[in-house]
DNA sequence: GCCTTCGGCAAGTATTCGGA
DNA sequence: TCCGAATACTTGCCGAAGGC
């Protein structure tokens, strides 16, 4: 197996882009609609504000898609508000690899009432998903851990049929203690926007190569930049869903995707054309787009065409 | 003169390297 | 194999520069 379905509604989760913008729109003139929203939010911030005084030591956050306003003040923000990182991204991309190669051993299991996939790993295993090399010390074990442990305690807001969920997407069940952290068995559930790719929708998914994060590293050293590989994931979408070989991007839209607005709130502009630009020096890199130019569209806005191998 | 933008700095994070 | 140092890169912040 070379290459795993990627679930399209993960990628849009991570990137902040699971609300269409007719469903942000029904946000704001639905006054039903938003309440509900609001209060599951607000419980969700209460819950997390509560944890991280009485923690052991764990930081929970929240990750708030584009496109909803709602009413929480910065000094809320900055203490239950943190943004995923680009390890987070990786780990996200081990974990579909290794819920589908459970899946396919008959080793996923479909818990109908919380609506969750559960599942088995070791470390080693996503080590070598996340493209570092086996037998490394004990230091990147930690790294990883401490991901994973981010990760599930980090909550999502999506949206399930007419249900608000806000829940962590991947859970942990049952840390083992033993002295050989990399292969003590780790009891994983997933929610399920994890295994789209199970119903038998078309373009739910898209390919993505198994060994994506091994690629990623190789072509980037340093600390990685989450907007870079959001940037690939989306490209490897463009090019499974399309049948031309090229495909057109706004400037804005990758703004959005690539989660720029950071820079914009820091008024660090140059910071987005450069991400853009890495993003794109990174694609071709790993030969997945051959050149990309600039143009402009209908609104005379700043596009870019990227063409593939 | 005020506001926006830039660019540099320090701190933080991920990776590699080399000595014990 | 482990661990700290060095390296490479991101990020947030702040003051200086420039435009209106």
């Amino acid at each position: 197996m070379k290459k795993m379905n990627y679930p399209s509604r993960l990628l849009k989760i991570e990137s902040g882009q699971q609300f269409s913008s007719d469903q942000v729109s029904l946000f704001e003139s639905d006054t039903n609609y938003k309440k509900t929203l609001a209060e599951k939010v607000d419980k969700a911030i209460t819950q997390i504000i509560d944890l991280n005084e009485n923690s052991d030591g764990m930081t929970y956050s929240i990750e708030l898609p584009k496109g909803i306003s709602h009413n929480i003040g910065d000094e809320i923000k900055s203490k239950v508000v943190k943004e995923l990182t680009a390890y987070e991204v990786r780990i996200f991309t081990s974990i579909v690899a290794l819920a589908q190669l459970a899946k396919a051993r008959s080793e996923l299991f479909y818990l109908e009432k919380i609506n969750r996939a559960y599942f088995e790993v070791t470390l080693t295993q996503i080590f070598k998903l996340m493209g570092i090399a086996a037998g490394r010390g004990k230091k990147d074990g930690d790294l990883v851990k401490k991901s994973l442990l981010s990760l599930q305690s980090k909550k999502f807001i999506y949206h399930e049929d007419e249900q608000f969920i806000v829940s962590p997407l991947v859970q942990i069940h049952g840390y083992g203690t033993e002295k050989n952290i990399w292969d003590t068995s780790l009891k994983i559930t997933v929610d399920s926007c994890f295994f789209d790719f199970a119903k038998s929708k078309k373009h739910t998914y898209f390919l993505l190569p198994f060994d994506i994060n091994k690629r990623l590293r190789e072509v980037n050293k340093g600390r990685p930049n989450v907007s870079v590989e959001l940037l690939v994931k989306y490209l490897y979408q463009s090019k499974h869903c399309s049948n031309v070989s090229t495909v057109e991007y706004s400037h804005s839209r990758l703004v959005d995707i690539m989660n720029l607005s950071r820079y914009i709130k820091n008024k660090n502009y140059p910071r987005i054309k450069a991400a853009i630009k890495k993003g794109f020096e990174t694609a071709k890199a790993i030969d997945l787009i051959e050149k990309v130019e600039e143009s402009k569209n209908m609104f005379d806005e700043l596009k870019y065409v990227i063409h593939f191998k």
